[in-house]
DNA sequence: AACGTTCTTGACCGAATGGTCAAGTGCTCG
DNA sequence: CGAGCACTTGACCATTCGGTCAAGAACGTT
């Protein structure tokens, strides 16, 4: 659905996206029908089908851009830091905190990994992240900060961590993403027994 | 649903669950409609209304006992093992190991998750696995064997480990479960610094 | 003002879907 | 055998859904 927008289409379309990440996190994708989208936001339905092929096509999109923006997220939030395990521990840190503030994309995500339809786009999504994580750990190897471990087995690992335990504290129980953070960090630093 | 099942109920009512589970998990929850389920076991629609009350409570229904089987199969590792340390171990290893075996329980349980509808439950039986990780886990430090941190997060923390190395490894590229068991405990214990 | 383009409307459609039910089959036990 | 209960059938129903489209409104450009 490539259109040529003017700006008050590109707002139209941000708004749509936006509205619909909302009500598809708050009631489900397969229960929230195009209709509820357009109505709850008191327009007719051909401004979808203007915007949008489909309603799959719309999620694929927002799952897109949300991920977007999370890497842009981390990406500013290491800068330039020179010390390979603590831009892990920045990352870390802003995903958690990007997450608070986008709770909505967290729900999406879990949900388009369990279906086929989204799957292969979050994969990607996913393996963008994990090849992130990989460069800044395989360095942290080779300047001897952790152990000579498969880099991609810890970043799955890293990654793995931070998502259940922003769930359960951040999401959950609202808990400061300080702690949830500080707990992460110090888990994949060094796990049960370590330190 | 409570009705009074001869041993040919019980059997068709285990042949629905398991092959209802088959199809949500390869085609998804919503997609696969009752006829789907009744058509493919070339059976009538009235046999499906007979044992669940709803497609709804089927899935409710699924996702207890796949989780009553999982935890049936973590005790059963474990034993009497007296070391906590090494049931931990032992319990992560069976969990790998039973989901190698019950691919498709692991979909449903992501898809699930993320469903107004039976994220409750889930909960209940993460809530469930989370309080056996504990036990241990205190056990664990007051002998002194692991650092004295919160026990139910670093709960948390595994089971986020080994769900996100189980997706990749075992289902997605099909490593074998030794090697992603053994990399699952190592990060567990020791994280990215220790050892 | 006039014209082409972008955007909006909402009735409409065919294709499901979850669930019901009256009717019937087959098993079991007295 | 026959009565009663467990099970099965499949047509049927009300509803909903994603998507279309002819018609027209709003906008920008000249």
């Amino acid at each position: 659905m490539r259109r040529k927008l003017t700006q008050r289409g590109k707002e139209r379309r941000r708004q749509l996206m936006e509205h619909a990440a909302g009500l598809f996190a708050e009631r489900g994708y397969h229960p929230t029908s195009v209709a509820d989208i357009v109505e709850s936001l008191g327009v007719g339905k051909g401004v979808f089908y203007w915007y949008f092929s489909s309603k799959e096509e719309l999620l694929a999109e927002i799952l897109r851009e949300a991920h977007q923006d999370l890497r842009r997220r981390q990406q500013q939030a290491i800068g330039d830091e020179p010390n390979p395990v603590t831009r892990i521990e920045l990352g870390i840190r802003a995903t958690i905190e990007w997450f608070l503030e986008h709770r909505k994309y967290f729900t999406l995500f879990q949900f388009a990994a369990s279906d086929e339809r989204f799957a292969p786009l979050l994969r990607r999504n996913h393996d963008v992240a994990i090849a992130d994580a990989v460069r800044h750990i395989k360095e942290a190897i080779v300047e001897g900060h952790i152990a000579d471990q498969n880099p991609e087995m810890l970043a799955e690992a890293i990654v793995g961590t931070v998502n259940q335990l922003t769930q359960t504290y951040v999401f959950e129980r609202s808990e400061p993403v300080d702690r949830t953070a500080e707990a992460a960090v110090s888990f994949c630093l060094h796990g049960l027994v370590g330190k």
